[in-house]
DNA sequence: TGTACATCAGTGAACGCGCGTTCACTGATGTAC
DNA sequence: TGTACATCAGTGAACGCGCGTTCACTGATGTAC
């Protein structure tokens, strides 16, 4: 498929390490990331299932691949939505990151809890380094808008971490139905959590470093 | 056991169902739960596999209560150990209920995933129930605060599930790993997300609702 | 230009595993008479 | 006070399942000469 020939033979298949990673992410759009076996993905691919491991020593380091993946999606999603550093108030970029991130894990929920179950990062270099450029961006979004609104550098990591646990914390919730539990309805709404990322910079200004 | 007689007969258990329960809750302090298993339990208890369907009519009935009781011993650990409402500054009840809400997800971790990973809420009435009135707990803690800083009174809602939002975010990224991500480790320390806990008090406290 | 051969991406069958659940049963309990 | 019997909490073996992984293999590719 990839190759210059278009060949037909089937025998080998020309991409299937992509193919793979592809169809993963296209099953974890359909089921949970619980359901999601080495089996049906081969089954997928139109493919044995022994042949995944020509590429991949195991199902786990298939899966961190994927959630690899998902990281560097959603920076990329940033990066191509996000208007530019400095085009506007470094706390209202702030926000819309976080705007973005909610977007991003409710548009692929299963492929989203993929990210941030995968076990054992430090194991997998592909999925830590990934991570960690997310966590990275992160970071200048929020330390940006801690350093414009004078507060103490020291905080900026602070800051980063707790929108990082708002949004992480607020998607998880909502896809697991724990947020809609009052009987009201009358809960946060997705549209309204962005004003909250202005929370880890705006209370932090006056406070010192304790 | 828990009969008068006292008898060592153990065809009969007496009290199995609790016995389950509790094996389940001691289970979970030594190992995830993904690995929880109906056999393994069993075998704690020192039981047959077949009896535990005398109690319960299945695995993830008998995991709703266990999830139930979590919810249960949250609420049981707020009302022991935060001073009464009224004692202090609401704001600051808040955050000590923040505070108390990571301890007790980090003192037992996989017991705290069960609580909201345990899938359909709405399937089981206990469950639903037990955390109902833990957000409940969270939901007059929050609008005490919001409405002694003399913000609009329907902000409550929106500010008891932000502050879940960001204790549950928080609580997951770090057992998760993926808050340790970048090299320095100078991260958001578990004594000090409680101060984060003004903040969807306080950073409503100007804002009309939009 | 044609042939031998190393390389390696695929196949298909089998492995052993632990799981949740069901079944026909057995043993202890307590109540009716 | 003793016996028959209904009740029901237990047993132990078996069911079928889908899983990740391994194995000896086969078929296609491309390079050396």
């Amino acid at each position: 498929m990839t190759t210059a020939t278009g060949n037909t033979s089937t025998y080998h298949h020309g991409n299937l390490r992509d193919t793979l990673l592809a169809a993963a992410i296209a099953q974890l759009a359909q089921q949970s990331d619980a359901a999601l076996s080495l089996r049906e993905l081969a089954r997928t691919a139109g493919v044995s299932v022994a042949a995944v491991y020509r590429h991949f020593p195991s199902k786990e380091a298939l899966l961190a691949e994927v959630a690899a993946a998902g990281f560097a999606s959603l920076v990329a999603k940033w990066e191509t939505e996000l208007p530019p550093p400095g085009s506007l108030p470094a706390e209202q970029r702030f926000q819309l990151l976080g705007q973005q991130y909610i977007e991003f894990a409710l548009a692929a929920p299963a492929h989203y809890r993929l990210m941030f179950e995968h076990q054992d990062v430090r194991q997998f270099p592909v999925l830590q380094a990934a991570a960690q450029a997310c966590f990275q961006y992160v970071l200048q979004t929020a330390g940006a808008a801690v350093r414009e609104a004078g507060a103490d550098p020291r905080w900026e990591r602070a800051a980063a971490s707790a929108g990082w646990s708002l949004g992480h914390g607020y998607v998880m919730l909502l896809l697991s139905g724990r947020l809609a539990m009052t009987d009201g309805g009358d809960e946060l709404s997705p549209a309204m959590v962005p004003r909250f990322f202005q929370l880890p910079v705006e209370a932090l200004t006056p406070a010192p470093l304790s």
